[in-house]
DNA sequence: ACCTGAACACCGTTCAAGT
DNA sequence: ACCTGAACACCGTTCAAGT
C-alpha cells in the first residue's frame, strides 16, 4: 500500500467516523469522500461497498463484542452470563443508528462484508444459549436462530429514537422471555 | 374531484398495490406513476408523500386491525386476547415490506400521514395490556409505550426474510414476555 | 381543476485519462 | 500503483406551461 494511499485510508475511516455518528448508517458515500477530500472513485475503491466500510469502522467493537462472548462463556452463572451478552450486543447496536438493520440484512447474504461478523456473534449467541439451556437457565424451546433474531429486533427497537428512552426495560423484558426464571419477573398477581 | 382525476386516483391505487407487493415500501414513486401512465408530477399531488400513499395502500388493514381490537377488549380471557391482538398485527405487519419500518418512523412524527393510524394502534395496545394487567393476566412492570416497543419489534423481525421461518415461534417468545403466566411455557428443567 | 414535461439537486456505478 | 473528473442512469422536488 503506497504511503499516499494508507493516508487516504485511514482519512476516509476519520471522517466516516464523523459522518455515520451524524446522519446514521444511510449516509451519502459521496458526502464522506467530500468531507475526507477525496474523489468519490478513491472512497469506493478502498471500500467497494457501504458494508466494507462498516466492517472496518466497526471491528474495533466487534472484537470487543467476541472477546467479551468468550470470556462470558467460561463464567459461572450461565443465566447471567446470556443477559450479559444481550447486554453487550445492545450496546453495540447503539454505537451507529442504523447499524442493526444493516447487520440483519447482511446476515442472510453471504457475499456481504459484513457475513463474517454477523455469522460471529450468530455462533456466540448459539454456545451461550445452549450451556444456559444445559443448566436450566434457558428455555429449552428456542435455538440459536430464535435468539439472534430476538436480539436483532432488540437492538432494531432501540435504535429508533422514540423507543430508546425504554431501552433498559425492553432489555429487561426481552431477557425475562428466554430465561426460565426471570430475576425481574416477580410480579405480584392481583387478587381477582 | 373531476372524473379523470378519479380515474388516476383509483388507477394509481392499484399500481401501487403490485408495485408494493414486489418491491416493499422503499419503491419509487417514479416507478408507481410509470406503471400507472400517469405523469410523476400527477402522482405527487395525490400523494404528497409516500407515506400518504401507504395510509391509503393500508386503510383497509387498519380498519380491520381496529376493529379486531374493539372485539377483543370485551372478549372473555383478556390475556388470550392479548395473545391475539398481538397475532393480528403480525399479520398486518406482513402485509407489505418494510411497513413495520415505516410505522415506528411515523410513529415518532406528528406530521407523518400514518402517524394517526400509528396512535390508534398504540391506545388498542395500551388498553388490552391495561384490561389484562388488571386482571393480572399481563406483567405489571410494563406500559403501553413497551408493548407498542416489542410488537413493532416483533413486526420487524418477521419482515427479515432470514426471521420469517421462525415468525410462529417468535410470536409465542414475545407472548410469554408480557404474560405473567405464559400458556406455552411449559419449559421442563433440566436434572442437573 | 387537473395534468405534464422539464429543470434541479441529489445518489451510487463505472471508466478512460491522468500522475 | 493510485487518484480523479466526468458520464451515466437513477431518485424525489418543484414549477411554469398546457388543456
Amino acid at each position: 500500500m503506497r504511503a499516499d494511499a494508507k493516508k487516504n485510508y485511514s482519512q476516509i475511516l476519520t471522517v466516516a467516523r464523523e459522518a455515520v455518528t451524524e446522519h446514521g448508517a444511510d449516509v451519502s458515500m459521496r458526502d464522506i469522500a467530500r468531507r475526507a477530500d477525496v474523489g468519490l472513485a478513491t472512497l469506493l475503491r478502498h471500500f467497494p461497498t457501504r458494508e466494507g466500510l462498516f466492517e472496518a469502522l466497526l471491528c474495533t467493537n466487534l472484537d470487543a463484542l467476541t472477546q467479551k462472548a468468550a470470556e462470558l462463556e467460561i463464567s459461572n452463572s450461565s443465566g447471567e452470563a446470556l443477559v450479559s451478552w444481550v447486554r453487550d450486543w445492545v450496546v453495540f447496536a447503539q454505537s451507529y443508528r442504523g447499524v442493526v438493520a444493516m447487520m440483519a440484512a447482511a446476515h442472510a447474504n453471504p457475499a456481504s462484508a459484513l457475513y463474517a461478523s454477523c455469522a460471529a456473534v450468530h455462533s456466540a449467541s448459539a454456545r451461550l444459549l445452549l450451556r444456559a439451556q444445559g443448566e436450566g437457565a434457558a428455555r429449552a424451546d428456542m435455538n440459536g436462530d430464535d435468539l439472534f433474531a430476538l436480539m436483532t429486533a432488540l437492538g432494531w427497537a432501540v435504535d429508533q429514537p422514540s423507543f430508546a428512552p425504554r431501552a433498559d426495560h425492553l432489555v429487561r423484558l426481552m431477557t425475562s422471555a428466554i430465561l426460565t426464571d426471570p430475576p425481574n419477573n416477580d410480579v405480584k398477581k392481583s387478587k381477582c
